[in-house]
DNA sequence: GCTCGATCGTTCGGCTCCGAACGAGCAGGA
DNA sequence: TCCTGCTCGTTCGGAGCCGAACGATCGAGC
C-alpha cells in the first residue's frame, strides 16, 4: 500500500543541458505556435489544462506532505474522508462520492478494512447492500490527520486570497454541475 | 489499452431508494456539520476539493466524448499531445510535461509505438537519450482529434464566460507555480 | 586513456483503477 | 409460487502508475 502514488510524479525538470523545456510559459508559447491557424477556444483550453495540471500538483503535494507518512494512498484517504463525513454509508454511495468505480472500491475497502480503519456490514433490510463505518481507530486517524491535511490545503492555495479561493471553488462548482447535468 | 479509464468514474447516483446522497450541496452541508468546532481553512478546503472534483469530472467527460472511440487513454492522449507540440522531444521531457514518471512513460510509449502513432530513435549525440516524434499517422490523428477535443473543452467550460475561463486558468497557474517553487 | 560519478531509458514488483462478467438477493407480475 | 428483471458487491483481465534497481552511456579529472 505504501510506496504507491506518493512519489514525485512531476519531476523537477532541472538540468543543465541544451534544449531544456520551461514547463509553463515556454510550453504555452510552443502551443500557440503549433496551433497557429486553427480556430480554437483558447480560454477553454487554458482553463482545462490548468485544472488538470493543478489537480496533479496538489495531489502530489498532499500525498507527500501528509499521506505518505501514514501509508495512505490518495484514494484511500478520500474513501476514509467520505465515510467519516457520513458516519454510515452504503458502499455504492462511497464509490460515487469518491469518484471511483465500485470495482475499485472493493479493493480499497478490503485494504482499509485489513488495516482496521473501517468495517463492512450487511445492510439489515437488504442483503445485497454493504454499510461502511469507521472503526474507533479510523475515526482517531481522521481527527488527527484532517487538520494536518487542511493546513496543507492552505499552503497549496496560499497564492490566492481567501476571497479568490472561494471564487475559484465557485467557478469549479459550476463546471462540475454543468457536467453532472449531461 | 482501450477499455481503461474511459468509463463513468462518477456514477450518476440516480435511484429511488431512501437515503440518497446529493453529491454537491448536501455533501458540503454534511461536511460543515461534521467539522463543526474544528478550526479550519474552509476556503482552502473548498478550493482544493473542487479542483480535484472538477479534474475528475473533466477527464471523465473528455475520455468518454472524444478519446474512447479512438481507443486512447487519457495518459496516451497527453503524451501524444506533448510530442505533437514539440515535434521532436526527448523522452525525459515528455515524462516531465505529461506529469508521469519515466517508468510509466516507457510503457505508454511502447503502447503508442506499437499502434504506429509515434517512433523512438536514439539521440545522435548521446546514446543514452531517446528522441520521440509522431508518425504521419500520429500527426493525422492529432489534427483530426484536437479540434474535437477543444470543442469538448469548450462544452466543459460552458458555464463560464471567456473572461472567467482566463481568470480561472490564471488562479490555477499561480497555485501550480507556488507548488513548483517548493 | 581511464576511472568515477552522474544521467539516460528500461525492467521489475506491487499497487490502483477501469469495465465487463458474475452471483446473490430483491421486487413485481402472472 | 415461480419467473423475470433489476440492483447490489465481488471477481477478473488488462492498463496505468510508482519507486527502486539496473545496464548503458557520457563527461570531468587525473
Amino acid at each position: 500500500m505504501a510506496g504507491q502514488g506518493v512519489g514525485p510524479r512531476r519531476s523537477p525538470a532541472v538540468g543543465a543541458d541544451t534544449g531544456e523545456h520551461r514547463t509553463l510559459a515556454e510550453t504555452e508559447r510552443a502551443v500557440a505556435e503549433r496551433l497557429h491557424g486553427l480556430s480554437l477556444d483558447m480560454p477553454a483550453m487554458a482553463a482545462v489544462q490548468n485544472i488538470y495540471r493543478a489537480a496533479g500538483a496538489i495531489r502530489n503535494h498532499l500525498e507527500r506532505s501528509v499521506l505518505a507518512e501514514h501509508g495512505l494512498t490518495w484514494t484511500g484517504w478520500v474513501v476514509l474522508w467520505v465515510v467519516w463525513i457520513w458516519e454510515e454509508i452504503e458502499a455504492r454511495h462511497v464509490a460515487a462520492e469518491a469518484g471511483i468505480s465500485k470495482g475499485t472500491l472493493t479493493g480499497v475497502l478490503t485494504t482499509l478494512e485489513a488495516r482496521g480503519l473501517l468495517v463492512r456490514r450487511t445492510h439489515p433490510d437488504d442483503a445485497r447492500r454493504v454499510l461502511v463505518t469507521l472503526t474507533d481507530r479510523g475515526s482517531a486517524l481522521m481527527v488527527e490527520l484532517f487538520p494536518e491535511f487542511n493546513a496543507q490545503e492552505a499552503v497549496v492555495t496560499a497564492p490566492l486570497e481567501a476571497q479568490e479561493r472561494l471564487r475559484l471553488a465557485d467557478m469549479l462548482r459550476s463546471v462540475v454541475r454543468g457536467l453532472d447535468a449531461v
